[in-house]
DNA sequence: AGCCACATACCGACTGGTTAGTCTGTGGAG
DNA sequence: CTCCACAGACTAACCAGTCGGTATGTGGCT
């Protein structure tokens, strides 16, 4: 029971599949999509184009499995956040404050999440985009929480408000350095204080 | 005096090279840089490949004097207001507001200028980093003026409150419909509310 | 006024290179 | 013997950039 589900010919490292997706993801997040053949993953992965094409019907396919990664973390980490048991202000520092941490830990899913999505078939990319509405309204529920207990201020709409703080959870990607001066945990204190102290009444 | 530099073979419409850059510019922020043929360019434009790689030296050039275009207009105005004679609250408000509503009259340009970054030649890069660095670092000085004049807090530091913002700038491109219930004007007046409350002390 | 020389502004067929995806083949486990 | 998990040569399509050619305008000379 301690074999994965697929099998690999060489007993080392870990399962093709996962590795393809490791290798797709360096690759997009730092050459682009477009720029990225199939031919370079799947060297990188160690593999071939017969490897590729056995697990994943589409080069677009590898690219669908990454938002959809990236997609379920975020969102499990923010349900878990949201149903805590704490007030409004902290519930939504802390999730605030994780979005940040784990879009860090994660550049290269951001970086490709961002600058990638038109190169996803139209369905694939409604899908996202629906996937993604879900977590934005979740964020968003926390904010009108917080508005109408007379927490934070009513005077910008909630939408406003969540667009505003994960814009500059987008912008990280672009600008922060793992050797910076700031962790990611600095980071994100400063982000999540910036977010609450907008929202002051 | 009134004819431009460029004359075109038909009198009509605009001269040529404008055709292109707006044609590219549409096409680039929707179907994406690499998604975009050369072809279905100067097709867009009325013209053929031989006027295109008249005026331009290549794909990639197109591309440049679109950032140029948009980097050159973004400085003017933030020099204009950073430079006017007002209190620096007045001034970063203005100037805050200023883009937002300046990135959604261009929303092409929004969309292309942060998806398509990495299509440009290194060297094409690096310039168009530098101009960018003046831009961010003009701005940082209005908000540490106001820092050190006690009208706004230091707990967070003014670089990282460009990129909060400047998130928020990039980000519109991604959500912001004309279609939609907010003016460009009512959405620069809430994210420059929520830029200073987020300074207030 | 007429004519020549040259420049500018394009046209569009062609080339060399690249790429996603296919398909036939094969080694090893059970 | 069979089937899964992959190998890798092959194909059809596409595309940036080139290049030889053409049309229109312009200035100088006579």
């Amino acid at each position: 029971m301690t074999s994965p589900a697929t099998q690999r010919r060489d007993g080392t490292d870990r399962p093709v599949p996962q590795r393809l997706l490791a290798a797709a993801t360096r690759l997009f997040a730092d050459r682009g999509y477009d720029r990225t053949s199939v031919q370079e993953i799947v060297e990188a992965a160690g593999v071939t184009k017969g490897a590729l094409y056995h697990y994943f019907g589409s080069k677009d396919d590898l690219l669908h499995e990454i938002y959809g990664r990236v997609l379920r973390l975020q969102q499990e980490r923010l349900d878990a956040f949201a149903e805590a048991d704490a007030p409004v202000e902290r519930r939504l520092r802390d999730a605030a404050a994780d979005v940040v941490v784990t879009t860090i830990e994660n550049l290269d899913d951001a970086s490709i999440f961002f600058r990638s999505m038109h190169q996803l078939s139209e369905e694939k990319q409604k899908q996202v985009r629906a996937e993604r509405r879900r977590y934005h309204e979740r964020f968003r529920a926390l904010i009108e929480e917080g508005q109408q207990a007379g927490v934070f201020t009513s005077s910008t709409p909630a939408d406003l408000v969540v667009d505003y703080h994960f814009g500059s959870v987008h912008h990280l990607s672009t600008w922060y350095r793992p050797d910076g001066r700031l962790t990611p945990q600095e980071v994100a204190d400063h982000l999540a204080d910036l977010l609450l102290r907008a929202l002051r009444p």
